[in-house]
DNA sequence: CCGTATTTGTTCGTATGTATT
DNA sequence: CAATACATACGAACAAATACG
């Protein structure tokens, strides 16, 4: 009894308007299409017509849906969109930290330029935060979003919502990473693979054969990254070995990585170089080798990735692959613009693709003399 | 029988809620009054406490009165633009500089929480810039402004764009500076007065008695921070000597104080100490220092203000000021929910005056002990 | 055009729950 | 604790607009 009680915290009417709203916002609903009238939906719910009109009422009153005198009640058109808002909205996974301030500002700039604002929303990278802002940006009068996906590696749940924006011709531009089964889409990201690739191959000229990686699990940059890591090794003949891998989530970004590291590095796991997945991670990773006795990159190499202004702390400078920042906001706002004027159906090319640069700085030794 | 039903067209929740209306409008009842108990209306107008809520809530919907549950329901501070666009622009200086970043996030953070967007602009901290961002947003839905005044030293041109804003019931929340003339408005600042009197306290504590300032001369904060340096001084008994101030302007900050300060170090004007604007500055001053030949801070000690990630690099730690960044954001996002909330007659402290804190690094030497 | 069924719109009555004073 | 006030929920009835044979 108590414990039916607590769950029964749910009030009818709020179900039910919730479970219309998400069958009009998942498409099951379509505009114009009508709804079970009162009467129908009070006999489906078990609930009173009373209660079926309170919950209706929230939803006309949110523009969901109109109701018509002895027709029956519809889904909107949704929903008197300003076609000319001049807003833009820019969805990231953070805000303030790393990268993203310059990425924004580029965005700023290009968008500002032409009369635009910008919307600013992130996600903390969650994917329900970012299926929440998705809901409220189609509430509101933008014209685009550009967005960087949360948890890019996972296969996107909420495809419906993208879906929408499809419908309502609001066009959209991936950043950074790019969802599963979305590879169509605009978007302006780096080749990680590439990335990858080429700074692993940097250390292994260097005289290095006992790489680590540590790699972002939860994004495709760091699946990519993961890829050209990979594909370096075994070009050059070292036999891939998974244990010499740390992945870690998100989430755990603050813990996880310095213990993993650490940890291998006080076992005395053989290693002279680590393969970073930023230079966030890398200066928590020179910090765990330090912390373990280890110097870098007398002992052990370290790289990063982003050039970012952590790069360059403490007198050390990180070897790390340029990330052009600014210019990809900029990037992304003018493919942005171009499906403005041109409609979603644009000839060119929609994806771009950032080649990456090595920029090489102090975290690293060349071991090649040393034998 | 059809006379009475065209008369009966006036239907009874109408009748009521436009009475309400009425009585809310000719300031019978006034903003923050309770009306009748939803009992009592049933009663005096001879209709269902139904009918009742339903007048009631329409105007609630409308925003004209708001419920609270088990004390009654009451009349709205009237009422705010009528648009509910849940968006709020957050107009700044500079957009990824600095610690603008972080003041952005914690704007974010509250205002998030409470379901509201960020419209983000930036002026460049030219004047011209801010009155066409304002001028935007008076055409946007918008519910509120948070903004960084750009020059703030100067007096305001374009005071009418504020004025309109006030005619719009939008509120605005002044962050960082204000205007003068405007000090009544709300606003969330740092003490710069007491900062740069702290922290020029601070240097002649440990013995420094020729010690130049650099301020920038275009925002009210520069000219705080100079008035706390002066009275530092007067009060330990040293006379203040105008040539030792370099003023900037923002245009010029990229070459201006550098020069300045390298010319005064070679042409060996006697410097002990340099008090600096912000870490920004400091950090070009020490080079500045460093290229004409002199040590920080065996040499010259030298004083940053803000505590910005710039504070700490290449191993030194600026003796800064505590800014608040992410808190200060907090601030004005709460400072903005309760304008929105309690409609611009707020009855408490609408001004926020943060109190500055030093935090010691190593970019200062105590030559007391020197003589 | 009429009549009937369906559907939304409006009103009344009642009961129970929960927050505030 | 009791009294007051808003919140949720159900049932019933009639009105008005619409659809359809």
């Amino acid at each position: 009894m108590p414990n039916q009680e607590i769950v029964q915290k749910e009030l009818k009417y709020v179900k039910l308007m919730e479970d219309l709203k998400e069958k009009i916002l998942s498409g099951t609903l379509k505009a114009g299409d009508k709804l079970p009238s009162e009467n129908e939906l009070s006999m489906s719910y078990q609930v009173s017509r009373q209660t079926v009109r309170k919950a209706l009422s929230i939803l006309e009153n949110a523009g969901y849906i109109y109701a018509e005198h002895g027709r029956g009640t519809f889904c909107s058109e949704l929903v008197h969109h300003n076609r000319n808002s001049r807003n833009i909205a820019v969805v990231t996974t953070y805000l303030s930290d790393y990268i993203f301030p310059r990425v924004i500002k580029g965005i700023d700039t290009v968008l500002t330029r032409e009369g635009y604002s910008i919307i600013l929303k992130n996600t903390g990278n969650s994917r329900s935060q970012e299926a929440r802002c998705l809901e409220e940006l189609l509430q509101k009068d933008i014209e685009g979003i550009i967005i960087e996906p949360s948890k890019s590696q996972i296969y996107c749940r909420h495809m419906n919502l993208y879906q929408k924006l499809e419908e309502y011709n609001i066009p959209y531009v991936f950043i950074q990473g790019c969802f599963a089964r979305m590879n169509d889409r605009p978007q302006v990201l780096m080749n990680d693979y590439k990335g990858g690739y080429l700074i692993t191959k940097y250390l292994i000229e260097k005289g290095h054969n006992k790489i680590t990686g540590v790699f972002k699990s939860d994004d495709i940059q760091g699946q990519n990254r993961h890829k050209g890591y990979v594909a370096a090794l075994q070009e050059a003949g070292i036999s891939y070995d998974p244990d010499r891998v740390i992945w870690y989530y998100t989430e755990d970004r603050k813990v996880h990585p310095y213990e993993s590291i650490y940890h291998m590095a006080i076992s005395r796991y053989p290693m002279d170089a680590v393969v970073c997945y930023n230079d966030q991670i890398a200066m928590k990773v020179i910090q765990a080798l330090n912390d373990a006795g280890y110097k870098v990159p007398e002992d052990i190499s370290v790289t990063g990735y982003d050039n970012s202004y952590m790069a360059n702390i403490n007198g050390m400078k990180l070897t790390s692959i340029i990330h052009p920042q600014e210019k990809l906001g900029e990037m992304a706002a003018e493919l942005m613009l171009k499906l403005i004027q041109n409609g979603i159906e644009l000839k060119e090319e929609k994806k771009i693709l950032i080649e990456p640069e090595i920029i090489e700085g102090n975290s690293c030794m060349d071991r090649k003399n040393n034998l």
